[in-house]
RNA sequence: AGCGAGGUAGGGUAGUCUGGAGUGCCCGCCGGGCUCAUAACCCGGAGAUCGGUGGUUCAAAUCCACCCCUCGCUACCA
């Protein structure tokens, strides 16, 4: 009945969250929950798939926040780490392999790759000046050099940006620099030489495998990638004068580690070699799919640096298939923060509302085509009008019907006819999906529990059953509504599986269901479990609106 | 400043590619119904100069031009 070709292999993957800090509601939104919901969709749909993340472990600020909290970079970025994979899991993600890219198999991953691009001859010696701190020794990003802003005179302007007039700078425009970390003045502009990815050069197959594939990617991603190239791309650094990172294998520059952004992209075959032997017959499978979640603000690494290295390494990896970018979802009177006690994060959502709630509610405000708001109201509106009065209590309504009128549910009749709109909302839930609009599938799901709470106000069923069983004479009627009704829950529970997997579950192992999959749908019914009935979900109490306030603009 | 995305009832969105009556959805609001269920559910209604201006067209939310506002990126944040 559905379309799923179950020979072919997907790779999902989520942008790599950076191990700084416990990721926020926003980000998390942005990446790893649609994939993580996409991912149980494709199990649910019966393909052959896995779900591949980790965290993204280098880069300078990881770096200067151990050095400030006086611990080893990769002490700090493995205990980030465990906190991010631990808090994903508790949020109700299923990856088949969270991993890290400060990883021995990511590392084989980059230098066999790197190996291949200098081999192959797209690696470029690329000669800079760059700010040097005398005395913490050690080359200045952008960021970490700061001094007056040339254009407003602002006192600690940054050297990418003053973030009083928004002026964008190179460091060299700075009037009396200094070094963001120490803070003194001995800065020294020092020549370095580092090494670039040719994209210049292989601009004509990425614009080939852009061309051919950007039918399948999110608006954003294809438009902005087409507006790069008609500009022309121009070779991108990919290593840098720091110590906190993967050394570089070639003479003359062992001094110097790979840029946080070329072992980033890679990491997602890096993990994936941790994760088992299979990774290399789904990356490099021909008739592979990779499908890919990410921010916005993570398109071009994706849609151009990342195939560039694929191509130009010419190792027989797949290139992406799908590249879909999100919009940010933005708390407008709410303080989304990444840093720990201050917004609201991964971490104290949970201490709020349990895991289904949320990812729900963001699903149905996932930004799939534009920033969206989150605010506490919507919030609020969600759990208590859709997931709570809609769904749970028509889950509820049905399943007590069921068990006050004592009729076996083996015995219970399906009516085609009635439900034909449900098996069109389901057929539109699967294409919502295959397109990936998983907030439109999501609606389905609401319009199914419409169709089933509608079915029950205009069948008026406790005419037929009351507390203790159907009335005489009703037994074929009830049996026919019951079956409609019943076979709807399964229906509700198998859909919101990847939405609420927690809800879902507890539905779905009253009919004996552990491993949901469409195929599911179309079983007769068999004997329910119906032992302990209660709500599926309950509105928020006054405690949690309470707590969820603590985290309101104060203005 | 350049590039990309967005601006649609009180709020949130779909529709825009491929022009055809302001067409749909969720929340809120107003009115009615129901009593199986969690003060839950169902039905009906009101509410929109589709960001602005100008243009093309028999016809524009949709196509074109210019302008305003929000977000992202601009190659050394990741």
């Amino acid at each position: 009945m559905y379309m799923v070709d179950t020979e072919k292999r997907v790779i999902i993957t989520a942008a790599l969250p950076y191990s700084e800090a416990i990721p926020h509601l926003g980000n998390f939104v942005g990446s790893i929950l649609p994939a993580d919901v996409f991912y149980k969709y494709s199990k649910l749909a019966g393909y052959d798939s896995i779900f591949i993340c980790g965290s993204d472990q280098h880069g300078t600020p990881i770096e200067i926040r151990a050095l400030k909290e006086g611990v080893e970079p990769k002490e700090f970025a493995d205990k980030v780490h465990k906190e991010i994979k631990h808090i994903l899991e508790r949020f109700g993600c299923s990856f088949t392999y969270y991993g890290k890219t400060d990883s021995d198999s990511n590392k084989r991953a980059v230098y066999e790759i790197f190996n291949a691009l200098y081999k192959n001859g797209f690696i470029n010696k690329v000669d800079s000046v760059m700010p040097y701190c005398n005395i913490d020794k050690r080359f200045l990003t952008d960021r970490y050099i700061e001094g007056v802003c040339p254009y407003c005179g602002f006192e600690g302007a940054r050297g990418d940006q003053c973030d009083n007039c928004g002026h964008l700078l190179n460091p060299s425009e700075l009037i009396r620099p200094y070094c963001g970390l120490c803070h003194n003045n001995e800065i020294e502009f020092k020549k370095t030489t580092n090494l670039a990815i040719a994209l210049d050069k292989l601009q004509p197959e990425i614009l080939e495998f852009v061309k051919g594939r950007m039918g399948s990617w999110s608006k954003n991603a294809a438009n902005k990638t087409i507006s790069y190239l008609e500009q022309g791309l121009e070779a991108r650094e990919i290593t840098r004068d720091m110590k906190w990172g993967f050394e570089v294998p070639l003479e003359g520059y062992k001094d110097k580690v790979f840029y946080v952004w070329f072992d980033a992209v890679i990491g997602y075959i890096g993990i994936s070699m941790d994760w088992s032997d299979q990774w290399e017959q789904y990356w490099k499978g021909k008739d592979t799919k990779l499908i890919q979640f990410m921010g916005k603000d993570n398109i071009e690494f994706h849609t151009m640096m990342w195939p560039g290295i694929l191509i130009g390494s010419d190792l027989g990896y797949v290139l992406p298939h799908t590249i879909y970018a999100y919009e940010y979802l933005t708390a407008k009177g709410l303080k989304f923060s990444k840093s720990r006690g201050v917004g609201l994060n991964m971490g104290n959502a949970l201490e709020i509302a349990g895991s289904d709630y949320w990812r729900f509610a963001l699903m149905y405000l996932a930004p799939e085509s534009s920033d969206t708001d989150f605010t506490i109201a919507l919030f609020v509106d969600i759990v208590n009008k859709i997931m709570n009065g809609k769904i749970g209590n028509y889950v509820h309504r049905v399943l007590t019907l069921l068990k006050n009128s004592g009729l076996k549910a083996s015995e219970l009749v399906e009516d085609e006819k009635s439900m034909d709109k449900v098996a069109v909302l389901t057929r539109k839930y699967a294409e919502d999906f295959e397109a990936l609009k998983m907030r439109e599938a999501l609606r389905e799901l609401v319009a199914i529990a419409d169709i089933g709470n509608e079915m029950i106000s205009s069948s008026k069923p406790w005419e037929l059953i009351g507390k203790d069983g159907v009335k005489q004479g009703s037994e074929g009627r009830a049996k026919e509504l019951l079956g409609g009704m019943v076979s709807i829950v399964r229906r509700m529970g198998v859909l919101m599986w990847p939405f609420a997997p927690d809800a879902s579950s507890k539905i779905l192992k009253r009919f004996g269901i552990s491993e949901p999959r469409l195929s599911d749908l179309e079983k007769p019914l068999k004997e329910l479990n119906l032992e302990g009935l209660g709500p599926v979900f309950s509105k928020l109490s006054d405690k949690q609106l309470k707590e969820l306030e603590r985290f309101e603009e104060d203005s």
